[in-house]
DNA sequence: AAAAGTACTAAACAGTGTTTATTATATTAC
DNA sequence: GTAATATAATAAACACTGTTTAGTACTTTT
C-alpha cells in the first residue's frame, strides 16, 4: 500500500509545488504577469503538465482565491477582541481596507474576478468563505445596532452598506482615484470616509467612545 | 488646399471608423473581446494600420473611457431639475448604479482600469472627466450638507463616502457578489443599501421628504 | 514476458499586442 | 514629363497567452 501512497503523496507534492509557484508569480509579476507557462517553467514541467493536476487556469485562481480568504480571515479574527462592537466595526474595516492595499492582487482575485461566480449553482459553495465573513460582518453589526439601541436597522442592509463603502475604497484606491482627488492623502481620505460612514451611523446613539 | 484638407478628412473619418468599430465590439463582445485585430477586421484593414491612428490599445481604451464619461454625465444631469438636494443625490446616485450596471464593460473602463492612470503628471488631465464629475457630486453634497444642516461635515468627504458606497455596490453587483449574498434580490438589495447610506446622513436631520 | 495503466511532454491550434521592413500610391521638385 | 520624395497600408515576424491532442517513456499488474 505504501507504494501507491507515496504517488498519492507526491501528487498532491507537484500540486502544491504547483500552487506555490503560482503565489511566487502572483506576488512579485501581480495577476496580469502570472501565466501557466511561467507556472511550468518555474517547477520545471511542461505546460501540459499543469493540466493534469488543475482543469484550467480558474481552477487554479479558484485555489489562490482561497489562500487570500484564509490571510484576510487571520487578519479580521485579529481584532475580535475588541469588547465594543461599533469599536470593533471600525477596526475590522481598517483592517479588511489595509488587507486590500497591501495585497492587491490577492484581492482582485477574491473580489473583483468574476471567474470564480461563473456557475450559479455552485456558487454558494465556490464562494463559501465570501459568505463565512460576510456572515461575520453581519452579526457584529447585529451587536453593534442592539448595543446602540438603533430602530429599525436591518443587520445585513447596514453589513452590506459598509462592505460596499469599504469596497469601494479599496477598489478607488487600488485604482488610483484617490491619488487623483487628493494627491499624497490617500491613506487619510479612506481612514476619514470610514468614520464618515460609522460615524453616520452610529454617533447619534449611545455608545460613542473612540479608539 | 482642397486636396490635402481632403487627405485630413479621410484620416478624422478611419480614425473615428476604428472608434467606432471598438464601441461595437465592445458592447457585443465586452472588453474581453475587444482586440486590436478584430477592430482591424472589422474596418478591413491590417491591424497594423490601427497603429497610425492610435499610439496602442490603452490609447484606444482612454478614448472610449471619456465616451462612456459622456453618457454618464448626460444621464446624471438629467436628474439636476430635481429642487431637493437630498433627493438629488439619492437619484444621482440610482442613476449612477442604472448606469454602471446597464454598461458593465464602459464603467469597468472608466472605473476599474489602471489603464489611463500609469502617469501621475498626466493625471489630472487624463482622468479630467471623473474628476469634474466629482466636483459636481461634492457641490450637491454642499448644498445638501447646507439645507440640512449639518454641522462638521466635510463635502469633499461627504462626496467621496458616497461615491464609494455607490461605486462599492455597482462592483459587487457586476461581479455577482450580491446576487450570492440574497439571491434575487439584486436591484432591491442596491436600493435599500443606497438609502441606508442617505438616511444615516440626512434622516435625522430638517429636510426628510422622500421621493 | 505481455498487457494495462500512469506520468509526462512535444507540438500544434487559435488567439493576443506590437514592430519592422516592404510595397504601392500619390505628391512635390526639377 | 520624369525623378525624387512623402504618405498610406500591409505582410510577416516576434513574443507572448491558454488549451488540446497524440505520442512516448516508464511502472505496475496480470
Amino acid at each position: 500500500m505504501s507504494l501507491a501512497d507515496r504517488k498519492e503523496r507526491e501528487k498532491i507534492k507537484l500540486k502544491s509545488k504547483i500552487l506555490d509557484a503560482a503565489k511566487k508569480i502572483l506576488l512579485v509579476q501581480g495577476e496580469r504577469g502570472l501565466s501557466i507557462r511561467k507556472i511550468a517553467g518555474m517547477i520545471e514541467y511542461s505546460p501540459a503538465t499543469i493540466y493534469l493536476y488543475f482543469k484550467d487556469k480558474d481552477a487554479i485562481m479558484h485555489e489562490l482565491m482561497n489562500t487570500g480568504f484564509t490571510i484576510l480571515t487571520n487578519a479580521l479574527t485579529q481584532e475580535s477582541s475588541e469588547a465594543n462592537p461599533v469599536i470593533r466595526l471600525r477596526k475590522l474595516g481598517l483592517a479588511y481596507i489595509h488587507f486590500g492595499i497591501k495585497n492587491k492582487d490577492w484581492y482582485n482575485i477574491m473580489f473583483n474576478s468574476e471567474k470564480p461566480m461563473q456557475h450559479i449553482e455552485k456558487c454558494s459553495v465556490e464562494w463559501d468563505q465570501g459568505m463565512r465573513l460576510f456572515e461575520y460582518i453581519r452579526l457584529t453589526c447585529r451587536e453593534a445596532v442592539d448595543a446602540c439601541h438603533i430602530p429599525d436597522m436591518d443587520d445585513e442592509l447596514l453589513a452590506l452598506h459598509l462592505w460596499s463603502s469599504v469596497h469601494g475604497l479599496v477598489n478607488l484606491a487600488l485604482t488610483d482615484r484617490l491619488e487623483i482627488i487628493k494627491p499624497g492623502h490617500t491613506q487619510a481620505l479612506i481612514e476619514q470616509s470610514l468614520d464618515v460612514a460609522l460615524d453616520s451611523i452610529f454617533l447619534n446613539h449611545s455608545s460613542r467612545s473612540q479608539s
